[in-house]
DNA sequence: CCTCCACAGGAAGCGCAGGAGT
DNA sequence: ACTCCTGCGCTTCCTGTGGAGG
């Protein structure tokens, strides 16, 4: 007879109790040192349930820092609140990554309200009317826009939805805007500025004594008991830390060395699983800021990359050397040579250094002025990660 | 000291796509 | 269906800057 080929897969020994608990989009109900950031937006929110417009809020602060897991939890208990002591509250959850407009924002929004009906198709107009209705009620409504930064005309989404509470006498609107980019804010017209910064918060990234806590937590709620070293766990939490102390690729590490645990039968995962899921997570990472990057900046990444594996290093005249810093100038020389040859447009100098800005902030390059010993002002920059990954990766990338 | 270098980064404008208004 | 409008990605042009070199 032959075995189901499920049969194999399913029998098969694990180190995981629940794995789910263990990826990205699972939020825990106890958010350890985030104590403080929840008290103090737990209260800016308590005046809703007096029937009162809380004050927009916005909350900033680097990825895995918790700012989307506090507010999802803050949110939450507000809602529950709510509904025991049968108060107006209501709440919604949108993502700006997958609604980056004013129009998609406000038919999410609306859809929640509304799960019955489909307002795909209706005029901007007509679906924020029907989220005014709502309000009417007497509602005090608060929406969470999560990378709010991605939305095309953010101007004018906060605009309409703060407008509404000066045409409401019952009910309200409120924000809670979150964003992990800090130039972003500045970039705001005034008025959105004023109105959706009226209360600010800011998450410190968590050092390693805190991500240790934080996987130990984790790791007996995931994993069945005695399955995960304790030395795992330090060293997973100290290389997240000296990456960037996001909470994020700190847990993502013990995952996958959960899972290289599984694939090769052991029944504990040990340093050695953690260094090898190291490796794993920083192409996962590396890859997902990529692949969403424009081409010709693909490009200019590439060659930065390529240019470093080259290069021993730079001898500055003053005598102190560098490893793997490249000067502004030639990179873009070099672009031009490299984007010529895939029979691509080439962009001027200036956006060039837009791009590098960019680079910049996303943290995949670093850059610093050009002090003594080189002659005029130029840009040293560096790579942030490992030069043959990125290229590797963006040579896929480019590829197709 | 002045001049030149090698860029940085602001301002203005251009072509295009996609949405709103009619 | 048509114009009009607007934001976006990008170019062009320009002024600014810190140090090298004479």
């Amino acid at each position: 007879m032959q075995q189901n080929i499920f049969e194999k897969e399913f029998a098969k020994e694990t180190v995981f109790k629940d794995r789910n608990l263990v990826t990205p989009h699972y939020t825990p109900p106890i958010l350890p040192f985030r104590e403080r950031q929840i008290k103090e937006m737990g209260e800016i929110l308590s005046f809703s349930l007096k029937g009162k417009k809380t004050d927009n809020l916005f909350l900033y602060g680097k990825t895995g820092t918790g700012k989307t897991s506090v507010a999802k939890h803050v949110v939450q208990q507000l809602l529950d609140f709510s509904v025991k002591q049968n108060l107006n509250v209501e709440g919604c959850y949108v993502n700006c990554r997958n609604h980056n407009s004013k129009y998609r924002v406000l038919i999410k929004i609306v859809k929640d309200l509304y799960p019955e009906e489909n307002f795909l198709g209706f005029s901007a107009a007509f679906v924020y009317e029907k989220l005014l209705d709502y309000a009417r009620k007497g509602k005090e409504f608060v929406v969470v826009l999560d990378e709010v930064d991605k939305v095309k005309d953010l101007d004018e989404l906060i605009y309409s939805l703060t407008r509404g509470n000066d045409e409401l006498d019952k009910g309200s609107v409120s924000i809670i805007g979150i964003s992990n980019n800090l130039m972003f804010k500045d970039r705001l017209d005034p008025r959105t500025k004023s109105s959706l910064c009226e209360q600010e918060m800011v998450f410190p990234p968590y050092n390693a004594e805190e991500l240790r806590e934080i996987l130990k937590q984790r790791a007996e709620m995931a994993f069945k008991s005695r399955c995960v070293q304790s030395s795992a766990i330090n060293l997973a939490a100290a290389l997240a830390a000296q990456e960037s102390g996001d909470a994020r690729t700190a847990v993502m590490l013990l995952l996958r060395a959960g899972e290289i645990c599984d694939k090769k039968g052991s029944d504990k995962v040990t340093d050695e699983e953690v260094k090898r899921a190291k490796s794993k997570v920083e192409e996962e990472i590396i890859l997902s800021m990529i692949s969403t990057l424009p081409k010709q900046q693909q490009f200019v990444l590439y060659t930065i990359s390529s240019l470093t594996l080259q290069k021993k290093g730079v001898t500055r005249i003053t005598g102190e050397k560098e490893e793997g810093v490249l000067f502004s100038g030639e990179i873009y020389e070099e672009y031009q040579r490299i984007a010529k040859s895939h029979h691509s447009d080439i962009i001027s100098s200036r956006w060039y250094r837009q791009y590098i800005s960019e680079l910049e902030m996303y943290g995949l390059i670093f850059t610093t002025a050009s002090g003594k010993g080189i002659r005029g002002q130029t840009r040293l920059i560096k790579l942030g990660f490992d030069a043959k990954k990125i290229r590797e990766i963006l040579g896929k990338e480019i590829a197709n």
